[in-house]
DNA sequence: CAAAGTTTTCAGAAAAAACTGAAAATACAG
DNA sequence: CTGTATTTTCAGTTTTTTCTGAAAACTTTG
């Protein structure tokens, strides 16, 4: 238990919110405990600091692996497995986001491409299926775009993010300012 | 139980998924069943359709309102409170994106802003910092690009889906093409 | 204001999830 | 191969969450 203040509060702050991030607290606090310390831990290291059995951490650690948010790593000369978490904070979210839309989303999404194939029997599935299609189609473009800015490395995700409203702006008249741009370069050929 | 094949398949992924999406069963089946039917249903309704007890149902509700969710409705002459989803699938989404970072981005972006203002006593604690930093600075990012464009009318976020990652290459590309165009346009003032 | 209809509250039951300690399995060193 | 260090598994316990039935509290109607 030699945690200091600091790292004392993110760790249980993170405890804390598991909940409402669908962890549970200790798999909360083993990942905040990893993110916030320089070297990699080992297992015993987190029953210390945390107070808790050592299965408990080992479950916790499988879990954060599956998630893919913490790392093996090993000393030489030293038998014990030891963890860390991806430095990168924003690989961190693309794994994150990569995890949770295949969880959380493409289930659905398939269910609602399923049903809506089928053939209604009275008015109120029709409408059922209406509603499951407007959900679908509104899942289903949310995918597309986050397929599309997955692949962007982080520089102009970065643009992208900074950009905010104001590409909209800028699409809207984007469209103009070709059909102009071209206009004046019909013309530009023109004169000479 | 007068449910439909394609409602109640509907209904039941819904009230599976719920655990995933920090909802409990009886909510995601409430939600499923009022998000698919074209009539307002009430209590009772939603009692005897899922089969859960009415006090469930009270719950249920109550924190599908909190959430924006369910929306009361009246029908004239008739004591019961009748229920129904938001029309609009998009307005839902906003919905939902506002609630859940009230209450699973901002405390945490609120502590991490707290812990950073700290004086480290330590290496440690200083590297422990600068990962909080990173952290908070990714999370301020995302929020602050949540801000800008939770405003755009719907037309306009679907613009910009639609272009999905094309936007960068459209921003890099864009001070070339205004100073074309303003080229161009001094070229047009010559000409006439 | 009494009776009926309806929603809300709440104590406790049931179910699910998290956690533990001990034992089993595995990996390695000598 | 034996003994030790380490991780994994698992049956059972604790804690938390979900759910229920009954009672209380409203609300409306006659």
């Amino acid at each position: 238990m030699t945690m200091s203040p600091i790292v004392q509060d993110f760790v249980l702050h993170f405890g804390e919110m598991g909940s409402r991030w669908g962890i549970n607290r200790s798999v909360g606090q083993i990942y905040a405990l990893l993110y916030a310390s320089r070297e990699p831990l080992c297992a015993d290291d987190m029953v210390s600091e945390l107070q808790i059995s050592r299965s408990n951490v080992a479950a916790g650690l499988k879990e954060l692996q599956s998630w893919g948010l913490a790392l093996l790593r090993h000393r030489p000369g030293d038998r014990r497995d030891y963890y860390t978490t991806p430095e990168d904070v924003w690989s961190i979210l693309r794994t994150l986001a990569e995890e949770r839309k295949k969880r959380e989303v493409d289930p659905t999404l398939a269910l609602l491409a399923e049903v809506v194939t089928r053939t209604p029997r009275d008015e109120n599935e029709e409408y059922a299926q209406k509603r499951m299609g407007e959900m679908h189609d509104l899942i289903a473009r949310l995918s597309s775009w986050y397929d599309d800015v997955k692949g962007l490395e982080t520089e102009r995700l970065l643009m992208l993010l900074g950009m905010g409203a104001r590409v909209t702006r800028l699409l809207e008249t984007a469209d103009k300012m070709t059909s102009f741009a071209r206009k004046a370069e019909r013309d530009q050929n023109e004169k000479v």
